[in-house]
DNA sequence: GTCTATAGAGTGATAGAC
DNA sequence: GTCTATCACTCTATAGAC
């Protein structure tokens, strides 16, 4: 994790990230001691304290800001641009089963916008969800959907995939994110003219 | 909480059981510490072991326990018993947006669901979310939907309201929660033959 | 005396901050 | 690595109903 010339690359950061959202993803916020990532990103404390000077608090800051940017890139931005005819949401829904990797994974905008201790990342939180919802909309409304459908359907789907992450894991059943993810990918195909 | 006869009664245990939930709703189960506990119920550690001797984790067990009576009566039984015709499923609606408090109640089951430090829990949980999706797919068939339609409109309908609760919070907006409900319960309603 | 519910100082361990 | 606060939990003591 540390460069030969003693400043950490930004490629070092980013790993380190990763690995703190793993870790994060398994055991929750305030389930997730120092010791924990210091023992599973073998750096030690200082080292921590070094990259994130506000401890905890700024390394789940930019576990989420990690998480939107690659949201941002695989999947608001491809909605968000004109997409070619048929298949146009494929895109979305094979980044979304690959990123939550069929359900086993935790989506931590989701977990930690239920708790009350975790109020100071609301904004982040709830910017991802608004421009989920957003992108997918327009992306309705653009091929045709009447406006109040596209909103009643890009709604359903956020909160279906949600909902479907929380019934995987409750349920212990690997096929439940798939089979759900597929049902809110057809409603959507069949509100959209001409496909 | 002191009962004159020296031994606590049922519905004393029942009150503190419901504070104690509050909190874990509020801070989750890793973030609710003892001395909150202490403060916010009014009794000391040793009252608290002494109702609970194994604890934070028999808290919980307890909190999760009932939540499920809660759900048992109000909806599960609902469901499972021989309804009237038309409006069968108005109690369930209504239950669940009473519940929940048109989303801006936490679902503990689908919290305590998503935390892997958790794990003691899975089979109270897993039991619950089954038991609801089978009674609603039951309640479904018996009135004429077709066996894999109710299993689809089943599993989406308490995933949807999994989703649902989680948006409403991350949005922040209180009316999203009545919103989406309002459409899983169409979605029922239409797929039901001769309602 | 016995039993139940109560309180809270005290325990070692470990947390996060630095 | 060091520090202090706080964690979950234990233990002893107490009050009052039988």
């Amino acid at each position: 994790m540390v460069s030969p010339a003693g400043n950490h690359r930004a490629s070092d950061k980013a790993l380190l990230v990763t690995q703190i959202a793993e870790i994060f993803r398994e055991y929750g916020f305030e389930g997730t001691s120092l010791s924990q990532i210091t023992q599973r990103t073998g750096l030690g404390k200082g080292s921590l304290y070094h990259v994130f000077p506000a401890g905890k608090d700024e390394m789940a800051s930019a576990v989420l800001a990690q998480v939107t940017a690659w949201f941002t890139l695989h999947i608001f931005q491809p909605l968000e641009d004109e997409l070619p005819g048929p298949g146009r949401w494929d895109a979305m829904w094979q980044a979304v089963e690959d990123y939550f990797r069929s359900g086993q994974r935790i989506c931590l905008m989701g977990v930690f916008a239920q708790d009350r201790t975790r109020d100071r990342f609301t904004a982040a939180i709830s910017a991802y969800f608004i421009r989920w919802i957003a992108a997918l909309r327009r992306a309705l409304i653009r091929v045709g959907v009447d406006d109040a459908v596209a909103t009643a359907l890009a709604e359903d789907a956020i909160g279906g995939i949600q909902g479907a992450l929380i019934l995987s894991r409750a349920l212990n059943d690997p096929t439940f994110f798939g089979r759900s993810l597929r049902r809110l990918r057809q409603r959507i195909d069949t509100a959209v003219p001409s496909v």
